[in-house]
DNA sequence: ATTATCTATAGATCTATAGATAATGC
DNA sequence: ATTATCTATAGATCTATAGATAATGC
């Protein structure tokens, strides 16, 4: 039942990937090590064989939905358009990007989680987040000479707040108007002085 | 053992109390039955007479959770500070709020939780919304016969997402910058036209 | 010989229920 | 007689480990 190093290597690769989504859906408590081998095509008896426990999981899977969250943001303004940002909001606040806990956002899916757990998991967190603003940075313009940070750091705030409120409620009125108005909002602060 | 109906309605209290402080912390999924009712000086059979499931209970704290939030909300502007808004944005923006996660903004510590949740742990979220919304439309200016609404929840999406971010970071300098610049915003927001 | 995965299981914990107890409330 | 709480437990599930299996890799 022995696999070659290559195959037990995708295997990890595998886990990884299926426990960024699944963890975003139902947060690290929400689901076990069964469900996530399982989904993974695997038996639970493998799992510590490749990981140390549950947390280191948990570590792994934050560093890959972060990756491939900053992955969509670059996928959004593929193309070069003249309005990177404009692009890039447009993508965060469509009602599709709400709808879609498992792939979406990583900042907002696993931020709550993220503060309960322990120092590594804060850790790949934050690395997630100077990468987000990074990206920012690049997008909003400043005056000449100064670091547009501060607008990156709102902007991103904005954001995440905005879709995590816009998830938590029935009213779809109200939803949508959140994300509008967060839209909106970021727009407006990047172009102001 | 059986006690005064008086007494029995001060129990189911203690219990939401206790619970909406203990799921902020830990999570709906991160705290049991047992630690729950320990800590409200029960034991967890005498549960089930109170509440009908622990969903059941989940909505109850969320709902008193929300109380409290705008409880402390109104403390924040008590004394008629000329300018309510900068007395709440003052308080909302504090590293001590970020962190006391139990006693903090209920919809920082439980928004992602209610995403995952159903429709009756969403719907006392989202009367939460509301009226947090309602509070700020007060106290943000708005051009005669214009609704402030817009603007309150940007306010209210930029002052949940700062503060989740800057608790899920390690880093307590880009954590208090986060906070920094979420305030400045904010003030910003209800400033201009 | 080594080892990635499998089946099986230990031991803890979780939600929920059952039945005993003893004080309330009629 | 009713009932809020207690102790005890059922049955499911969780993380983690043990030992068997069979293919890899030296």
């Amino acid at each position: 039942m022995r696999v070659s190093r290559a195959k037990a290597a995708e295997n990890r690769v595998k886990v990884i990937d299926v426990a960024s989504r699944l963890f975003r859906k139902h947060g690290f408590d929400g689901i076990g090590l069964n469900d996530l081998m399982q989904s993974a095509g695997l038996t639970q008896g493998a799992f510590y064989k490749q990981f140390e426990s549950k947390e280191d999981l948990a570590v792994q899977a934050c560093e890959r939905a972060m990756e491939r969250g900053i992955e969509r943001w670059s996928e959004a303004v593929a193309g070069g358009p003249e309005q990177p940002l404009a692009a890039l909001i447009d993508f965060y606040f469509r009602t599709e990007h709400r709808d879609e806990l498992e792939d979406g956002c990583p900042l907002a899916a696993l931020g709550s989680d993220a503060v309960r757990h322990g120092a590594d998991v804060k850790a790949s967190f934050e690395a997630g987040i100077k990468a987000h603003l990074e990206i920012l940075d690049g997008y909003i313009p400043s005056a000449d000479g100064e670091s547009p940070r501060r607008k990156s750091m709102t902007a991103l705030a904005t954001m995440v707040g905005t879709l995590l409120l816009s998830r938590a409620v029935n009213d779809q009125t109200l939803s949508a108007e959140l994300l509008a108005a967060g839209a909106d909002e970021v727009k407006r602060v990047s172009t102001q002085p």
